[in-house]
DNA sequence: ATAAACCCTGTAGCCAATACAGAGTCAAGA
DNA sequence: TCTTGACTCTGTATTGGCTACAGGGTTTAT
């Protein structure tokens, strides 16, 4: 399987792919004769496990150690689990902010006259306080 | 008022502040005969207006955009108001995401053993769908 | 007088990609 | 057979929003 085969089938950019393995996310595939990447379905799992984890949010760093622990195959659910509850910690405080971000500009702009005068109460609320 | 007092009255990093000049968003002050930057109460506001700003999620060029129409004195509630809009969907869109990877943490750490066993449903549930 | 704490400039690094330049390779059609 | 286009390779640059550092000059406090 070609880097772009595997970039179409896992809906990966292909320049993704190659910059995964060279921060160590993705073990490098053998090459074919013409020196192109050859990737088997193995790759292919664990692309699809960076995928998952990166729309849930982990990190790289948090990637690699999951995947080191499924490598040594030595995944402690205990540990697994710990990492999950600190970023699910960091998620939530990640909505807290959003939350108050989103009833700060919702009550400003319910302010606005939305006529064309020059005075906008979402500047004034961002010169005060 | 040097670079580090107005980094201490407004609480921003001080090389931020230089950054901001460089990028154009914060005015080159005068300098003094030893050429050191030196502050007014209007870069003062204006550093206010972008940290705020900027806590509020806008981005370097919106806030550019809207300190241009402040310095223009051709503030139209309209226009401010339309940027506030946009900005405040990208924001519910981002909670939107985060909720849905909070809701998905929490079900699979909830179905966790919390034991030392190596089936653990996070992995798992990286690795399958 | 001297040491610490500031200020100046330019530059490099961070994250997680994405894009591009310049070269090689391969498959299909004229 | 030749050529065109689509792929692949490598290394490097760019993005956003800062932060940090090196190597100098200046000011302030002791």
């Amino acid at each position: 399987m070609k880097r772009g085969e595997l970039a179409a089938s896992s809906g990966c950019n292909a320049e993704t792919i190659r910059y995964y393995e060279k921060i160590g996310l993705l073990p490098a595939p053998r090459r074919a004769a013409n020196g192109y990447r050859d990737y088997d379905e193995r790759h292919e799992e664990r692309l699809h496990f960076i995928q998952r984890g990166r729309e849930l949010g982990f990190n790289i760093d948090d990637l690699k150690s999951l995947l080191s622990l499924v490598d040594r195959n030595a995944v402690s659910c205990h540990e697994v689990e710990e990492m999950a509850k600190q970023h699910l910690q960091s998620v939530r405080s990640k909505i807290g902010q959003l939350r108050r971000m989103e009833a700060i500009l919702a009550e400003t702009i319910s302010s606005c006259s939305g006529e064309d005068v020059p005075e906008c109460p979402l500047i004034e609320s961002l010169f005060n306080d």
